[in-house]
DNA sequence: ATCGAGTACTGTGCGTGATACAGTACTGGG
DNA sequence: CCCAGTACTGTATCACGCACAGTACTCGAT
């Protein structure tokens, strides 16, 4: 690539989403750790990367927490592959968090908006 | 209040916006300390509070680069009053941190869309 | 054949921001 | 007279995201 282009995507507005997003993803069908990787880079449109170690750190965290389950899946290229499943446990707190960033959301808009 | 009301608002969703939302407080007018941390409690709707420590902790980092200035004022009750002036380049930072936040939400809300 | 780039995962250590906790000082109402 | 509210300050702690480093495999180009 030829540019970091200005990332308007600081790490610390991340912060407390990654796990949702995680989730998020993994909502629809289970995904290796790369897979979600690569995911989340494609859907901010290449401008952003939640970085490797984050997204790794991310899943340890949800497992140790129950939100997730592992297992070594088949590998077709590469190195193998850490599938990952969402638990029940994982999609009602990946509710709750959609929620929270609903509210979230909707004050930080509010507030914003007064400085206009 | 009778209850602390299972506060969806957490802390680390706020992360990295408290600088912006001091910034867009003080966008309007000067106002002293805790003149701030009750406009914030008020504008969620007393759901949830940025808690004095941190924004006090954001004052000072806020002055410390230059994004805004204080002056003691006129104490009609309570304690002395601390007023914050936002400089331009606190003002510049304010409008590129709105930008930042509003690239943000919409990339989250993305996301989160794909886990429906 | 071998070298680098891409795939895929793991681990250590650091910086930053939000908070808990604690403390100072003044004022007005019960 | 004391407590609650106003108003500010400081210290220590914790979690998260990241930089950096490393392991291991595979495929295409040289």
């Amino acid at each position: 690539m030829t540019e970091p282009a200005a990332d308007p995507l600081a790490s610390d507005l991340l912060r407390g989403h990654t796990d949702t997003i995680v989730l998020s993803v993994l909502q629809r069908a289970d995904r290796y750790g790369f897979e979600i990787f690569k995911a989340i880079r494609q859907a901010t449109g290449g401008a952003h990367e939640i970085k490797e170690a984050t997204l790794y750190a991310t899943y340890r965290r949800l497992q140790k927490d129950g939100l997730v389950e592992s297992y070594w899946g088949g590998e077709t290229q590469g190195g193998r592959r850490k599938y990952y499943h969402v638990t029940d446990a994982g999609r009602a707190v990946f509710h709750r968090n959609v929620a929270a960033w609903n509210t979230t959301r909707d004050i930080i808009d509010n507030i914003l908006q007064i400085g206009k």
